[in-house]
DNA sequence: AAAGATTCCGAATAATATTCTGAAAATAAT
DNA sequence: ATTATTTTCAGAATATTATTCGGAATCTTT
């Protein structure tokens, strides 16, 4: 990543982490700015991929997705780490997959719409996958927080 | 969450919830739907909490976020646990907090830049909170997938 | 079946995005 | 230092999109 974001990058990337369909306007209004200029630097930041993509946070509630869980799976072997990682992806209700340090091997966060689709997920798509040794769920009661905004410290 | 989606909504859900930048007229075309009909279907969503926001993913690398951690918290007692969440969650590097089932009461999910500044946060602002007993620090070594990416399906 | 509410379309208008040219500023080269 | 080169910006012109609104169609309720 040799990319170098000035000050004004940072405002941009700033304003639109948290609204996404801020208009092009607005930002250029907000930056003391040409709406021309604004736009030039929002498209380098999307060639660039600094920008990844533009997102809609959708209330899991309304989609009747209650449960939220983070499971700890255990394999054989570190060989085919990158093979389990990408069949694990591959699960839809799955939303993260990490590779982490310590004896268990992946951490998976997964959301569905109740305990019972829980276990069939894990029945039908997990446990299935080769090489696994073990699982640990850890049942979400509460989520307090959940983002995936970056902290942005302006210069 | 009394609210009814139809087909029509959840394939705007479907659709914007990829790509939030989505134009109106866009939409409307890939509904065969008047743009102004959708647009107060949009409106609806939003309204009625079922859209809570429009976010920018961006890359974390491009600001230096490298390090990725998920700390398991262990506190005294069940009585103060909303304001021990809210404690944790008002740290800006803190992505997300989850009050959780077994004997582990917190799942926190960090983003650094390094380990010397995970370090720096845990003895600043973590292990500062009262009545937390232990912590448990989960290493990400690598992610191979992280969305929040509902599942949607259409009738 | 009638009344009421909701959803939709289409046209008009308002606002925004996008393109382009040239000037200014920053950077690199001589 | 001075000149070239590149990058960034502003402002105007144009293209595209968002938004509003009236009325028709559809669906719900009574």
């Amino acid at each position: 990543m040799d990319i170098e974001l000035d000050d004004i990058d940072l405002q941009i990337l700033d304003l639109m982490q948290e609204n996404a369909r801020i208009s092009n306007v607005d930002l250029a209004k907000q930056l003391s700015m040409a709406p021309s200029a604004v736009l030039e630097r929002v498209k380098k930041l999307e060639q660039k991929k600094v920008i990844l993509q533009y997102k809609t946070a959708i209330n899991p509630l309304a989609l009747n997705q209650r449960l939220l869980a983070f499971i700890f799976i255990k394999t054989k072997e570190l060989e085919s780490d990158a093979k389990i990682a990408s069949t694990l992806a591959k699960i839809p209700e799955v939303q993260e997959v990490h590779i982490v340090a310590g004896e268990d091997c992946f951490l998976v966060k997964v959301r569905t719409e109740d305990s019972a689709s829980l276990m069939a997920l894990m029945r039908k798509e997990i446990k299935k996958v080769p090489n696994i040794i073990s699982t640990k769920t850890t049942i979400v009661l509460e989520t307090v927080k959940e983002q995936q905004q970056l902290v942005i410290r302006k210069n």
